[in-house]
RNA sequence: UGGGGCGUCGCCAAGUGGUAAGGCAGCGGUUUUUGGUACCGCCAUUCGCAGGUUCGAAUCCUGCCGCCCCAG
């Protein structure tokens, strides 16, 4: 059986494996390990980096979170056992200044943000991505499930092969320069079933580890407390209000509630009820009926292009495209309206529900399996 | 104080003699490297209280309590 094959010749160099240095980004779970040690056996210069995120005492009871101290000797073990050399970084301060109290203001804005992308755009593709550079890398290798495709313009973002796993979606913000230098050999697997064999072929100790899931520094799912905490006074409670203008009922804090949300209102009575908008400055949570969900356009900022062409010299009526609102769901006709200056206004053809601020909107090509870049949803 | 109406799960609400629908809320779960949605499951031995009639009552009768409306 040919461990290497499914991933080692994805990493598109000329030169033999054994000149070519691969900063491998253990995380401590399955994927990135399988990643790291696949290519360290098919004879890459492989060097795993992990990263120490977040403190390590608070998560180390939780397995299904990432880069704490439990994960941090998974990863280190898995060096060992596979034999290349492995670092683990502090970057505690970072990620505490880049993504979690990026998290709390977010959520003290009414918005609702997406952790996972702020950390891969600003840390793990930026401090990560330079540090790799640093220890003579060629590339750094991921275990994201996307693909980078080499085209005609140089690298393309793309799905997974498998739909199921694709994480696309978390890495909208990658830009170009930093795709030329990445490399994410388990988007081609036909599925995580793959990649847990392969696990078990190498005889990990992670190929049964479950999955990572929730926001990994937030080890009780209770990020409403996590806030609270980082943002004494944060919690403060207000006014439930309908549309129409009815209050009524209290809530415990805006934090707690995200667009589109149906359950923790404790209104009952009538027809269920969604929170369809949030006013942190007036505490106020207002509450509608589902179809006043219904979002057909939507404003973008710090939009990343990854199509072809210049961004802002797209079609008349503009591009076409494919959006994504959120992560789990198949992506749906749009255009793409340019409007300057890194925003731009998102016309979906069909209407989404609960599409809130701070999530992001991914765009992909009609056709094919191409991601043509993203960006940050605002308020209408 | 007369007259009328009503009191069934936290809320709304079916059920008028045959052994408590449903919705909302809540709780649990599935899905998921964000939130949310969706979906699945659970959720009244009991019908304001106390008696009575009956083989059998939430459903009939009596009394009491409470609420609402009209009158005053």
């Amino acid at each position: 059986m040919m461990l290497a094959s499914p991933i080692a010749d994805t990493l598109g160099f000329d030169r033999a494996p054994s000149e070519v240095r691969v900063v491998a980004a253990m995380s401590g779970g399955v994927d990135s390990t399988v990643v790291a040690a696949l290519l360290a056996r098919a004879g890459y210069d492989v060097v795993g980096v992990t990263l120490q995120l977040y403190d390590h005492g608070a998560a180390v009871a939780k397995a299904k979170a990432c880069c704490a101290g439990r994960d941090i000797h998974d990863a280190r073990r898995a060096a060992e056992t596979i034999g290349f050399p492995h670092y683990v970084l502090d970057y505690e301060r970072r990620f505490r200044e880049a993504v979690i109290d990026d998290f709390a203001d977010s959520y003290l804005a009414g918005a609702t943000p997406i952790p996972c992308v702020r950390c891969n755009e600003r840390v793990k593709f930026k401090d990560l991505l330079e540090t790799a550079r640093d220890l003579d890398g060629d590339c750094l290798a991921t275990g994201h499930y996307v693909r980078r495709i080499e085209g005609p313009a140089g690298p393309e973002l793309h799905r997974a092969a498998d739909p199921a796993r694709d994480q696309s979606y978390f890495l909208f913000a990658t830009t170009r320069e930093q795709l030329e230098f990445l490399r994410f050999p388990l988007g081609g697997l036909p599925n995580k079933d793959a990649t847990r064999a392969l696990a078990a072929d190498l005889a990990l100790a992670v190929a049964d580890k479950p999955d990572s899931q929730d926001i990994c520094f937030v080890p009780d799912g209770n990020y409403a407390a996590l806030i609270e905490k980082l943002r004494p006074g944060a919690a403060a409670p207000g006014e439930i209000v309908h549309l129409d203008g009815r209050v009524l009922g209290e809530h415990e804090g805006v934090l707690r509630y995200t667009i589109g949300q149906r359950r923790g209102l404790g209104i009952g009575g009538g027809e269920p009820l969604y929170v369809v908008r949030l006013d942190p400055e007036a505490r106020r949570v207002v509450v509608g009926p589902r179809e006043a969900l219904a979002t057909r356009r939507v404003r973008l900022s710090e939009v990343n292009w990854l199509g072809d062409g210049v961004f802002e010299d797209g079609p008349r009526d503009g591009w076409e495209i494919e959006a994504k609102v959120r992560s789990a769901r198949a992506p749906s006709p749009a255009r793409l309206h340019p409007k300057g200056g890194g925003a731009a206004e998102v016309e979906l053809l069909t209407p989404e529900a609960g599409v809130a601020p701070g999530q992001a909107c991914v765009f992909y090509a009609g056709e094919g399996t191409r991601v043509l870049g993203g960006g940050w949803i605002g308020r209408n």
